[in-house]
DNA sequence: GAACCGCAAATTTTT
DNA sequence: TTTGCGGTTC
């Protein structure tokens, strides 16, 4: 650590260190105010993270806390990765020491692992992503002969989430949210649910922080533990969280109150999860006491921009207010264009781009925000057809494609033998013979004994009630499962992996398809190989995935970045282009209908965040025409651009129609060019590949779990059954009347009158 | 168990 | 327009 002298608090005498050399004013406050609630107000492009991480390194550099005492919580994994670099930068690698940096999602995660067993569950929990969720719940929505058309297994997913972000558990419902689902059997498939989850030793990401709250309320212990273990907490996004991390901060930070968190209302873009701006706005009385420090001076944009995104913004009506100013000096003004159609539209930015490229702007410079990913496809496509670099964030993701979710889904069984939803993807991935009929078996005992699939998968092929042939596959299926299982502890989880994937013959499978994408599965996997080389134990890899999905790696080259505003957020650029801005599209339709006012006012807010991701130029636009599900719409400018305030922006407009049009009050028979919208929709052939890979995620599974599992299979033992004894006459639906003549556990040996002597499980027959 | 067909839904945003 | 799905057929 370098040796620093500590500051004293009106900062005059001593010597300024490194971390806080180039700070503001304000910033220097927050910094220095280390002691008692801190609530600081960090307009865009501010400079919060700077303040953050300085005041990060202030507490360590003046042995206020160890970096392990202080826990910093951010929203997002970029975010949190990018704190640590820059807390790197000032304190080194005393960094590495932080375990309590982190998303919300990461550290409560870390922490459940410490106490799953207060919740029911064991330390090597899997997380399960939504597409696990989604299976799991349809599954349950069948099984109880709900009509999964009128009750779909997304709308209850949307529930649970939204009731697990307010911080609720099943009995915590009232009669209106229990009526929400399935004519007032929301709680009931709520607690089912949660019930299914504990048996897979399972959880999904909202019970990563509402089954930690649960045991911080419960647990007077652990709540003791942790309140005096993080001497200090900061929380970077404050307007983002939601009801269950509130509640959680609130109780983490009621003992000693060194509680610093960063926000700016303006910037709320997550309601839709659950976030409530509220939390911001009442700090002060939940803190009494709190220090207000504001940060105004925008160090990003010029103020053209920063003008244009004020304007806008203050059209909302609840806003705690702020007023950036800037000394940057005078830029270019925000442009406003106008365009015929979606494709044209393309094209103007291509152009833009290709002239930015030429003045020697490096392509890295330059986003195109758009608000919703959909739209991300008009620009794939003329990017591709002109040869300009690009690159989508977002969208798809590494970790959802097929093979990728496959051997995963591999590793978590090896790794947790109760993870049913991983078994099932994989018991006949590659293909071993073993259909629905088996499948349909394996759940059925599995239902009966309350086994893990796997266990009771294993328990039928030892038993005459599956065909010879599926009874042998999944034995020697099993069989290589308990020995990875022990290779696992000898070898490194990249190992382990290529082991797995050779001996299943994922890989042979692989080789012998001769389709187009084949190969470049092969690669995918060997690129997760080359991944997990940096993970130690294949519960750390997995819990990698589940939670941090590294989505956004940087990937090399210069190339123009396509992502929608929301993954903007917390990041800048020298060029900005804002495709789009139509009623409708932006706002979004939706959004307005269902949220009215509050949601309108969000998607200004959205604007605000867009515009001010720009350092010198913002360009937006807007087009007359656009293609909605294969039909040609015409659409109006949006609000938005009529609430620019007119001294910072200048319009202009294709002069082929449109908006242009319906702003002068013309028609399209006046349009001079009107002949060229004959020749308009004709590019509709193309899609790009990205498009393609965005849509090809309808898979399932993922990965998650910790530490050693050390259970086998085998270990599970069902409860056999106590009616049943040597000489009992019973019936079995294949094989018909029979007298039991031994009984081992579960297994039974039955003479049958018909089929003659076999070995079948108690929970396939029944008294006679 | 794969391949085909027809219908319905989709277009926010993500840990 | 595109996609995913459930159902049917081979």
């Amino acid at each position: 650590m370098t040796d620093i002298a500590p500051l004293s608090n009106d900062g005059e005498s001593a010597p300024i260190p490194s971390y806080a050399a180039r700070l503001n004013s304000p910033q220097r406050d927050a910094v220095l105010t280390t002691e008692g609630p801190v609530l600081m107000l960090a307009g865009a492009g501010t400079g919060k993270t700077a303040a953050l991480t300085a005041r990060l390194a202030h507490l360590v550099a003046t042995r206020r806390a160890w970096p392990s005492e202080i826990l910093c919580v951010t929203f997002t994994n970029r975010a949190a990765r990018e704190m640590r670099e820059r807390v790197a930068g000032h304190i080194g690698d005393a960094v590495e020491g932080m375990p309590w940096l982190g998303t919300f999602h990461s550290i409560a995660a870390k922490m459940l692992r410490r106490h799953a067993e207060l919740v029911g569950l064991q330390s090597n929990y899997t997380i399960i992503d939504t597409d696990d969720q989604l299976r799991l719940l349809k599954a349950m929505i069948v099984e109880q002969k709900l009509d999964e058309k009128r009750w779909p297994a997304r709308q209850l997913a949307g529930l649970l989430d939204r009731w697990k972000n307010r911080g609720l558990n099943p009995d915590d419902l009232d009669a209106v949210e229990n009526e929400a689902y399935a004519n007032g059997r929301g709680q009931h498939f709520y607690r089912l649910y949660q019930d299914r989850l504990k048996a897979l030793n399972a959880c999904d990401f909202g019970d990563l922080l509402l089954h930690m709250l649960n045991i911080l309320r419960r647990e007077p212990e652990v709540l003791a533990h942790y309140q005096q273990r993080f001497k200090y907490i900061m929380v970077d996004e404050y307007q983002d969280t939601n009801q269950v991390q509130y509640l959680w901060l609130r109780l983490l930070a009621q003992q000693r109150k060194n509680i610093c968190v960063v926000g700016d209302d303006d910037q709320s873009i997550y309601s839709w999860r659950g976030a409530e701006v509220a939390n911001i706005l009442r700090f002060e009385k939940d803190f009494p006491g709190a220090k207000v420090i504001k940060l105004e001076q925008n160090y990003r944009s010029t103020p053209h921009i920063l003008a244009a995104a004020s304007g806008l913004i203050r059209e909302n009506s609840e806003r705690l207010g702020k007023t950036l100013w800037t000394e940057i000096e005078a830029g270019e003004k925000v442009r406003v264009i106008g365009v015929w159609d979606g494709p044209e539209e393309a094209r103007r930015v291509g152009e833009e781009i290709e002239r930015l490229e030429r003045e020697g702007l490096p392509l890295d410079q330059i986003a195109i925000l758009v608000r919703a990913q959909y739209q991300t496809r008009e620009f794939e496509d003329r990017f591709i057809q002109i040869g300009l670099n690009y690159r989508i964030v977002g969208g798809f993701r590494f970790y959802e494609r097929a093979e990728i979710r496959d051997a995963l889904a591999y590793l978590r069984v090896i790794a947790q033998p109760q993870d049913d939803l991983a078994f099932e993807r994989i018991y006949n991935q590659p293909k071993r013979g073993l259909g629905a009929k088996t499948l349909e078996l394996m759940h059925r005992h599995a239902r009966n004994t309350g086994l893990p699939l796997a266990a009771a998968s294993l328990q039928l092929a030892d038993s005459d009630e599956l065909p010879k042939r599926a009874s042998a596959t999944i034995a020697s299926l099993m069989g290589q499962f308990l020995h990875w299982r022990e290779l696992a502890e000898t070898v490194t989880p990249s190992e382990l992996l290529r082991t797995v994937l050779d001996e299943s013959g994922y890989d042979a499978m692989l080789q012998a398809d001769k389709t187009a994408e084949s190969a470049g599965r092969a690669e995918n996997l060997s690129e997760l190989a080359r991944a997990m080389e940096e993970y130690g134990t294949l519960g750390d890899f997995l819990e990698h995935v589940a939670l941090v999905m590294d989505n956004d790696r940087a990937d090399e080259g210069e190339k123009v970045t396509i992502m929608t505003m929301h993954a903007a957020k917390g990041l800048e650029f020298d060029h900005v282009f804002l495709p789009g801005w139509e009623e409708g599209v932006f706002p979004s339709q939706r959004s307005l209908d269902e949220g009215g006012l509050a949601s309108l006012e969000e998607e200004r807010r959205l604007a605000y965040v867009a515009i001010t991701r720009a350092r010198r130029r913002c360009t937006i636009f807007h087009a007359a025409n656009r293609r909605i599900y294969g039909q040609w719409t015409s659409s109006i400018p949006s609000r938005f651009v009529g609430e620019l305030p007119a001294d910072h922006i200048t319009e202009e407009s294709t002069l082929t129609g449109g908006a242009s049009l319906w702003r002068a009050g013309l028609s399209e028979h006046n349009d001079p060019f009107a002949h060229v919208s004959s020749n308009r929709p004709d590019r509709s052939d193309s899609r790009g590949p990205g498009w393609q890979r965005a849509l090809t995620t309808g898979y399932d599974t993922a990965p998650k779990r910790v530490k050693e599992a050390t259970r086998s299979v085998a270990s599970f033992a069902a409860k056999p059954r106590t009616d049943i004894a040597v000489g009992q006459r019973v019936f079995h639906d294949k094989f018909g009347y029979g007298t039991v003549t031994d009984q081992d556990g579960n297994k039974l040996e039955i003479d049958f009158e018909q089929a003659g002597s076999k070995r079948v499980i108690d929970s396939f027959v029944s008294l006679a």
